[in-house]
RNA sequence: GGCGGAGUGGCCGAGUGGCUUAGGCAAGGGCCUGCAAAGCCCUGUACGCGGGUUCGAUUCCCGCCUCCGCCUCCA
């Protein structure tokens, strides 16, 4: 009787009831970073939908196997590192490092296995030499390409017919091909560039076989969810496809894609310059908030940055939060038993179920809030808590902790401790000052303490059972 | 040229052949407050344009306009 989940799957151009291989598990690889720049917020959008996603399928019971992909070499990355004078891998280093901080700073999950393309060279080469076996492919000049016309199937994904594609623009020996449209699986070494020896000669791998290479080691041959952006479907995930069928593998069975988030109604990318870096963004609102405003559109809709959205997002999120907070205070929650997540509603289970509908899921989330709010007004501690634990169970699925301990988000200098002790002894003081100061009738020096609390970043707020404040 | 997607109230953003026409932000009114803040209650009747189908379309069909993505590295 249970609905079950049900995905958009981009090669049905249709959503599809989920059934995975094995009952209870699912295998889901999503391609990620090419560690060429720092992430801007459109990677994290992938990052965050992707988070939920698996936040999902473990809260209905699955056993997840996530594997999202490093790929640490590619032209760009060589490209930094001629340019800034350091050697390809330290380019490769740093921006996984900052992607990783970015992941880890908007609560994605880190994935059971983030392998990187480097270190997966054998196994690019026993694909290579499966395929050259089975017809799919063959050596010219150096490199190795992958032979379009002998895969029927090719562009079924995209919904391209070979007749009307351009050339692959993969490679600089164009010339060696059979086919302007066949892409390149390892290219040939070139002067003063890294390179691994093979079968074919050195060289290094093509992007598109990587994570061919790479999905089939972690998950199988046949496995249940491939995702990426909306980008990636033509003709990268175009091209995984004829690599791992070619080479006589299932591969995936559901292809998830995210939109893409756009800035000017352009889309966000590194090469065209408007991108907005994480690590930027988060100074002007708070991780958890950027979260928010990331994940709170369909995870498949074009996402058009604006300021405005964010502040709104951000005030959104706020609103989830107070209440919580102010409950917390009244009805203390009860700590979930140890690795078990706690039921959410069943309007946002069907809502999630129905291709992660996170917009509809959210309206629960704020209808719950609602109520807990006015439960927390009309003093039914009871109501208050239950709400509460609701609240908290939907957005833990969602990856957002609305009590988390805000000074944990204040990056670490060693005292932040000490610091801690030193605002919540000043402001007490100042509230207790401000507390006679009232008593009294002396309403301007109240004001006067409060409008300085707050110029500090301090907001003070008055409720039935005395003021409380908080950061921001 | 080929493939795909989108145009919803001031803004963001769901959704549906009619029935209770999501949710948030912002706005106005009210309650609460010393004043605020927060919260609660109320208000706003929207679906790009033109046809068609229908008792009835924002939702289905046709045409058009505009925008975006992919077809080249890109989450």
């Amino acid at each position: 009787m249970e609905p079950g989940l049900r995905l958009h799957d981009t090669a049905a151009r249709a959503v599809r009831e989920f059934v995975p291989i094995t009952a209870g598990t699912v295998s889901l690889y999503l391609c990620g970073a090419t560690v060429q720049a720092a992430p801007h917020i459109g990677h994290l959008r992938s990052g965050v939908c992707f988070d939920i996603m698996v936040r999902w399928l473990k809260a209905s019971g699955y056993r997840v196997t996530f594997c999202r992909n490093v790929t640490d070499i590619d032209d760009k990355i060589l490209d930094v590192g001629r340019r800034e004078g350091v050697p390809w891998w330290a380019v490769a280093e740093r921006n996984q490092r900052a992607f990783s901080h970015a992941y880890t700073t908007l609560g994605c999950l880190p994935p059971d296995v983030e392998p990187r393309a480097t270190g997966h060279v054998p196994e690019m080469i026993a694909l290579i030499r499966r395929l050259i076996e089975r017809g799919h492919a063959y050596a010219a000049g150096g490199d190795v390409f992958f032979d379009v016309r002998s895969y029927s199937e090719y562009g079924a994904l995209s919904g391209q017919r070979l007749e009307h594609m351009r050339a692959a623009g993969d490679t600089d020996s164009a010339a060696s091909k059979r086919d302007p449209r066949d892409f390149v699986l390892w290219k040939g070494a070139k002067p003063d560039e890294p390179a691994w020896e093979t079968p074919w000669g050195p060289g290094r791998p093509g992007w598109h076989l990587e994570c061919s290479a790479m999905a089939t080691a972690y998950l199988g041959d046949t496995f249940d969810i491939h995702g990426g952006g909306l980008d990636l479907i033509f003709p990268h995930h175009e091209n995984e496809i004829a690599q791992s069928r070619g080479a006589g593998y299932g591969f995936a069975r559901y292809w998830m894609h995210n939109g893409l988030v756009s800035v000017a109604g352009e889309k966000m990318s590194k090469s065209l310059g408007n991108s907005l870096i994480v690590s930027e963004v988060v100074r002007r609102v708070r991780p958890p908030e950027l979260r928010y405003y990331l994940g709170q559109a369909h995870y498949r809709s074009l996402l058009e940055f604006s300021e405005e959205a964010l502040t709104e997002a951000a005030a959104a999120y706020r609103r989830i939060e107070g209440f919580a907070v102010r409950a917390a205070e009244v009805a203390p929650p009860v700590a979930a038993p140890r690795g078990e997540l706690p039921p959410v509603p069943r309007e946002f289970a069907a809502a999630l179920d129905d291709d992660l509908g996170v917009p509809q899921a959210l309206a629960v989330v704020h209808d719950a809030v609602r109520a807990g709010n006015n439960a927390l007004a009309a003093g039914d501690a009871a109501g208050t808590s239950s709400r509460l634990g609701e609240v908290r169970a939907m957005l833990g699925v969602l990856g957002l902790d609305p009590l988390a301990d805000p000074w944990t988000a204040i990056p670490a200098t060693g005292s932040a401790g000490d610091l801690r002790g030193v605002v919540d002894a000043l402001v007490g003081i100042a509230l207790a000052q401000r507390s006679a100061a009232r008593e009294r009738k002396d309403y301007a020096a109240a004001d006067a303490i409060r409008d300085g609390l707050s110029a500090a970043g301090v907001l003070v707020e008055d409720t039935p059972h005395g003021p409380r404040w908080e950061l921001k």
